[in-house]
DNA sequence: GGATATATTCATGTATGCAAGTAGGCTGGC
DNA sequence: GCCAGCCTACTTGCATACATGAATATATCC
């Protein structure tokens, strides 16, 4: 539920800290004080509070009274949920989509998608490409659920994205492969849509969603300590 | 996501004020300042403001800065797409339970629904039996979605569905009729998954979530300062 | 030497003063 | 009477001092 609602020094302090976390610069598991942070961003403790706590609401950290505030480990079980909710949400939008589609709103899709293929084409290294293609994949989703009039659903997803966003470039640093499955997905997905053809749509978001996370049990048995142990 | 993220005097503010919200103590569109809450429960304004922060965060309260803090109005758009993505998610959840149900959980569910029946043959004012009713119907749903090993899916959905509880306070003010008809789907449900009938189910969940809003109609009209105006 | 009690340190929680900005009234000119 | 400009009152944002509590180090006793 998470729309813009700081202002001034603590969005700022926000937005830094978010990205700090998401691209792991701010490895889970470290300490970061109210303290420290309003000194490295000369300022006083009270919009660093907010940043946390708007953070902590989200997730990303973890606020222990008298003790400290710690970047969270990525909850393997909260991003198979997230999964869940996202798959079982983006079919039932798409399929909502299928029944109301017009032809004459896909250039905006192409548009975005015709994106996609120059980054990769395009001579990026690995990290800077991953970055931007993980912002122009969102921009894929959303414009789906604007047109199929489902926005508020897509803003609830992105409340609860922040887990899984983190994990993504945890797994995504210099896998371009990966990337290049997304974007032949997401050239099937508007096909399908297109072709009104459900239930190949409905796989193909399933494996859409799914695909790395499935990939991912050797990189992440590499970096335990980033992760929640499972109970 | 919204867990229990505040301490001591905050939380016992935010509880408080969440309370009042949801229950049309405040009702929306009422301005409320931090520091009057503050001298009305005999503290400062800091845990007032992280309360505050935080009902801001699931929509509740609308802070405007330098100008004041008001309870927000009721989003009938926002309303609708909540139920759009409940009813999507139980659907989806009970279908997976319905797979791997085992009936010798069941006695945990029948006893809920016994306190329900009980419920509405004890003599209640009609505001304290709406009030416990909702509290035992979310219960009966929380239930089902732990049954389905998808609690991570419920406690999601609790942190985006405030605004829709407010909206269920807002017209069940005296309506036995409508909680005996929530009892009656509750029954439905519960033998659609014993019996594997996925259709049935699906239907009843569909009806179950999506009724009151569609017999809300005459009773906005009556209030509608209390709406945000359709866009 | 080991265990217990104590003190120090450092974290966040809370209280409060000041800064900044908005809205609306109030005053003066016309 | 009306309009413009200022001015006051009130709001939240920000800064900072102090309170409280947890963990560790230290000292003291056995």
């Amino acid at each position: 539920m998470n729309t813009k609602k700081l202002t001034g020094t603590s969005e700022a302090v926000y937005q830094k800290l978010k990205e700090q976390i998401l691209y792991l610069e701010l490895p889970p598991g470290s300490a970061i004080s109210e303290i420290d942070t309003a000194a490295r961003y000369e300022t006083s403790r009270t919009p660093v509070r907010d940043a946390f706590k708007m953070l902590a609401s989200e997730g990303l950290l973890e606020i222990r009274p008298h003790i400290g505030t710690f970047v969270s480990l990525i909850d393997l079980n909260m991003i198979s949920d997230i999964l869940y909710i996202r798959e079982t949400l983006e079919q039932a939008v798409l399929r909502d989509l299928i029944s109301s589609y017009d032809k004459s709103q896909e250039f905006r899709v192409r548009f975005i998608l015709q994106k996609q293929r120059e980054l990769l084409d395009a001579d990026l290294d690995a990290d800077e490409l991953a970055r931007q293609f993980i912002i122009s994949d969102n921009e894929f989703h959303v414009t789906l659920y604007e047109m199929a009039g489902k926005k508020n659903v897509m803003s609830f997803l992105k409340s609860i994205n922040s887990e899984y966003e983190r994990f993504r470039t945890f797994l995504n640093l210099g896998e371009r492969r990966n990337l290049m499955r997304l974007y032949e997905d997401h050239n099937a997905i508007l096909e399908y849509i297109s072709n009104r053809d459900y239930d190949r749509l409905s796989d193909t978001i399933t494996h859409h969603i799914y695909d790395f996370f499935n990939a991912s049990t050797e990189i992440v048995y590499k970096h335990p300590e980033y992760f929640q142990p499972i109970k």
